[in-house]
DNA sequence: GGTCAATTAGGGCAAACGTCCTAATAACAC
DNA sequence: GTGTTATTAGGACGTTTGCCCTAATTGACC
């Protein structure tokens, strides 16, 4: 097998594995028993665990941009675009309900491990900050769309967090909804992003929205 | 020493390194170390590392019952009794910004661990929860005091998660600030639960309040 | 078919892990 | 004091970890 199939399946592999069971838990011998591969081939492409973290950092990295300009292109108006956002808690609600998001619990254990890799695991968060932020810009809110998106992001972390905890699916359903009714009130000028719960009822509409497809 | 002051002072320490380097990344020797014993002695008090956890959730439980009912006791309204727990954010944001929160962080280790006392780990969001809830009912919202228990809990979630990732202080006031805002509007029976940024550039009075003091 | 580099397999290494055991000490009843 | 229990120290165990090495196999090119 070529050098590259084998080591993209590697960091496949890996991205799944420290996201179902986290980084540190994930062991050598996990990842190539996973490929099905020996641990002296697994060693051929990367040196050292922290390499292939930094290798599974970068494509997450790739994932994103991609994904945000999958956004960028689709949405014809700035809320559609962070509506995009918004729905990935329900594109991938299955897998948040049990891991989490990606990006935060990654984050969150290479802080508490005080890895080298966590400012480039942040980097994830300063990608979809920066979109965010570019995205409330355009609604007009340029003066404080670095706290738009700040706020944005803390949400659906949030949401994220108490729902694998919990284990609630319609929770994410709930909470994507006053999401929407926070994001409309911010679109509308109304200097009262409201977030009310009398639009809540209404279903979240079910976006058939691509969640971050690993190549 | 007697067998409580030694259990006591391992249960602290283990408190203490399973928020900052994790329940996993922690181990025996690490516990041991820190309290100043043998290993020996260490396995005298507890026989296998989940009692340790088991103790030390044990110990967060009741610091948690303890702390709601100052806030119970001290808060003349259900609006000041919510505060208390929102400033909490602002009593340990030293804290949260390098480990994250507490509840927060162990719940998900041990989610992506599959450890058997995941369950109890999240009793702790339990213990939020229910009193979040109540005092919203008491504010005229028994209607939805649940969904509104399970959104202040996520928000502060969100916050601790991106506040530690970015190690960003402000950041922590802005969203404080709002969800003083967020929670007036609740108050006040605006079916809008109006969360404004004209009302964020108000500071987050800074009370001293008290943190989950651990004994 | 032969040559050589790329790739893979499999095992070995020291260190650290959770766990367990035994002997020494401290505390206290009588 | 002596006897007994509670507590502590320190080391040993088998396993697993990340990491490293060497030999075998593959596949492309001449």
């Amino acid at each position: 097998m070529s050098e590259a199939a084998t080591r993209d399946r590697i960091v496949e592999a890996a991205d799944r594995l420290f996201y179902h069971q986290g980084y540190e838990h994930t062991s050598f011998a996990d990842i190539a028993q996973a490929v099905g591969i020996s641990r002296g081939n697994f060693y051929y492409h990367f040196k050292t665990k922290d390499q292939i973290l930094d290798a599974v950092i970068g494509q997450r990295m790739a994932n994103t941009l991609w994904m945000l300009d999958c956004w960028e292109r689709a949405g014809k108006t700035p809320v559609d675009r962070i509506l995009g956002f918004v729905h990935l808690l329900i594109a991938n609600q299955a897998d948040i309900l049990l891991y989490g998001c990606p990006v935060g619990t990654l984050s969150g254990e290479l802080a508490k491990l005080n890895h080298p890799a966590r400012d480039d695991a942040n980097g994830l968060f300063t990608l979809f900050r920066a979109w965010l932020r570019r995205q409330f810009a355009h609604l007009g809110r340029a003066a404080d769309a670095d706290a738009l998106a700040l706020h944005l992001l803390a949400r659906s972390q949030g949401v994220a967090t108490l729902a694998s905890a919990l284990r609630d699916a319609p929770f994410v359903e709930q909470e994507v909804a006053r999401m929407e009714a926070w994001l409309r009130s911010v679109a509308q000028g109304t200097d009262a992003g409201t977030d009310t719960d009398a639009n809540v009822d209404a279903p979240a509409p079910r976006l058939p929205e691509q969640g971050p497809t690993r190549t």
